[in-house]
DNA sequence: ATTTGCATGTAATCTGTTACATGATTCA
DNA sequence: TGAATCATGTAACAGATTACATGCAAAT
């Protein structure tokens, strides 16, 4: 008897790779790049996981590919999204999901367990915290700067541009409560 | 020949458990209560990871535990940590780490795909989520309103009030975030 | 000729989730 | 007496990470 297919998991690698895979045919070699680069910034995957992945979405028929030679031998398999995989991903898109959980993050257990340290064991670790978080944001605001205009809504530019504002958002607010918290830990700074 | 532990993995539940066994004795039981209520707000666990992950900790001399009888039969452990377990705890609250990779949501990778929807769409989906984030606000909030007034330095309560306090600034950002994507899609709206 | 990049994969392990499974105690 | 809560566990599966493994092609 067949199994059948589990409805109840995320299967999140399986709608980035379709949804990438729904803009432009790609190798896994490209995908990876593509991860590993700009993208990694708010998505990140294992190389290791992108072709137990393909090939498993080739199984279910939600992508095919082609085989192109390369130099004089070498293969590549270029993978095209079907429109079984167009209908799936174009499901998923549009799908509102109830919030999962907060995702776990060990600072904030730390931070949760701080009162254990020392006041100057627990400065040391929120302002290293707080220099890594700075760094990123710098980073993420260069990206801004390169990006250019704000571009035009319904362009690919735009869910770009959203998902950058978003990071840097973020890390502001990270680095406002770590500044806070080393704030709210020295009683001689004023409030 | 004897397996070495391994040295490279995080270990988060480990001391999760770790941190509050040091503050209490407790029985699994109370640690999935704990993990279940106040705290799932930013550290959410499964019953079903407890009761292995103790006695794993039980082996490796972590914590102990004795056997209390509740009623006339019903037997609990109730679990304290080792001194090795409070060394082992110490040295990870003091730890900085490098920041780890971004954790993954789902919501960003739709809003970075989101330019394949509709415009009527994808306000949907935004607006949505920015309901769902608008009642989890005011949730945190109203723990912060029981919270009353801010705690003293170097406190347990300071601990809590400031993973709460990380907790609302990340849920304002959020929604703060999503009026933006609103108002980026909506070509009518003044910036 | 050697290094860097292109290209595809597997194995082992760890962490977390879902679901199952059982039974005692307390309170209404 | 029945429901809610206390209390402890296991099994199967899903997902992600680390490490290993191989070999061709292009550029310096």
């Amino acid at each position: 008897m067949r199994k059948e297919p589990n409805s109840t998991t995320m299967r999140s690698l399986k709608y980035a790779l379709l949804g990438m895979l729904n803009q432009q045919d790609m190798t896994g070699y490209e995908l990876t790049k593509l991860f590993e680069g700009a993208l990694s910034e708010f998505w990140s995957i294992k190389q290791s996981q992108i072709y137990p992945e393909l090939k498993r979405l080739t199984e279910e028929n939600k992508v095919t590919y082609r085989v192109e030679i390369t130099g004089q031998v070498l293969e590549k398999k270029l993978y095209s999204i079907t429109e079984q995989g167009r209908q799936d991903f174009m499901e998923w898109l549009v799908r509102s999901a109830p919030l999962p959980p907060t995702p776990k993050e060990d600072f904030r257990l730390q931070v949760f367990f701080s009162h254990q340290l020392t006041s100057a064991q627990r400065q040391t670790l929120l302002k290293n915290q707080l220099a890594q978080h700075q760094a990123r944001l710098e980073h993420l605001q260069q990206n801004r700067r390169d990006f250019g205009p704000q571009p035009a809504p319904d362009t690919a530019a735009m869910s770009d541009y959203m998902v950058l504002v978003g990071a840097i958002m973020r890390e502001e607010t990270t680095c406002r409560w770590l500044e806070r918290c080393l704030e709210l830990n020295d009683p001689a700074a004023t409030p």
